[in-house]
DNA sequence: ACACAGATTGAG
DNA sequence: TCAATCTGTGTC
């Protein structure tokens, strides 16, 4: 198992590497251990689109998005939960792939335990909460979704905005999935440019996030 | 964004 | 009839 390289990232076209990065395994080697899932559904946000946050200028905020490809860019949503993008195009440019669900391959009880421990330090409604990664539903519901994947991965902005996916804790390797079908369709939660064709996702997969 | 409740679907 | 799926609502 290899990590993707530098050169994949900076040859290739934000909406093709949203495609290309289907199949392919997110890797976190963390203190804690390490975890990992198949990225079965993406967004791309461009420039010019203006659903992307670099529509307008660059801010402290969307700065990481404006950095090389290769870069991870997490921003908070909601006031409570991070998204991951991949940052792609040239260094000045600022688009990014969202990464949106994955299909955990290892580190399950890991990121079951991340999930419950967000469950008990998050609103107060949700403190009996908890997630058996076991049962095929827990299975399903670890990763299914931009903001639980980020804390079944124990990725955080503090720790990972700027991280460079060639040679820091978070990586991609190469596709262990490549026999599936894709399908292209608009992108969730958005008001401006609601009617792009930019999200993908692995037809037929049980871990795509719920519409 | 996530989670929940209630409505709807559909397999057997 | 029961489980899975879909829709709508509330929260920060």
């Amino acid at each position: 198992m290899a990590a993707l390289s530098l050169p994949f990232y900076e040859n290739h076209d934000t909406l093709t590497l949203a495609q290309r990065l289907l199949g392919c395994e997110l890797v976190h080697d963390s203190p804690a251990g390490r975890t990992a899932g198949i990225i079965v559904e993406t967004e791309g946000y461009l420039t010019g689109d203006p659903a992307c946050h670099a529509y307008r200028r660059a801010t402290k905020r969307n700065a990481a998005m404006f950095g090389p490809a290769g870069t991870l860019y997490v921003y908070q949503i909601y006031n409570h939960y991070h998204c991951i993008n991949v940052v792609t195009g040239p260094e000045g440019v600022g688009e990014a792939v969202l990464i949106r669900a994955l299909q955990p391959t290892d580190g399950l009880a890991l990121m079951e335990a991340r999930r419950n421990e967000a469950f008990t330090t998050g609103f107060e409604r949700y403190r009996n909460n908890t997630i058996d990664a076991s049962t095929p539903e827990g299975f399903r519901n670890l990763c299914n979704g931009p903001g639980k994947l980020v804390i079944a991965m124990g990725i955080s902005r503090a720790d990972h905005n700027f991280s460079s996916l060639v040679s820091g804790p978070v990586s991609i390797q190469e596709p262990v999935l490549t026999d599936f079908e894709m399908i292209t369709t608009t992108r969730i939660g958005i008001k401006f440019g609601a009617d792009l064709p930019y999200r993908y996702y692995i037809k037929g997969n049980r871990f795509v996030s719920k519409k």
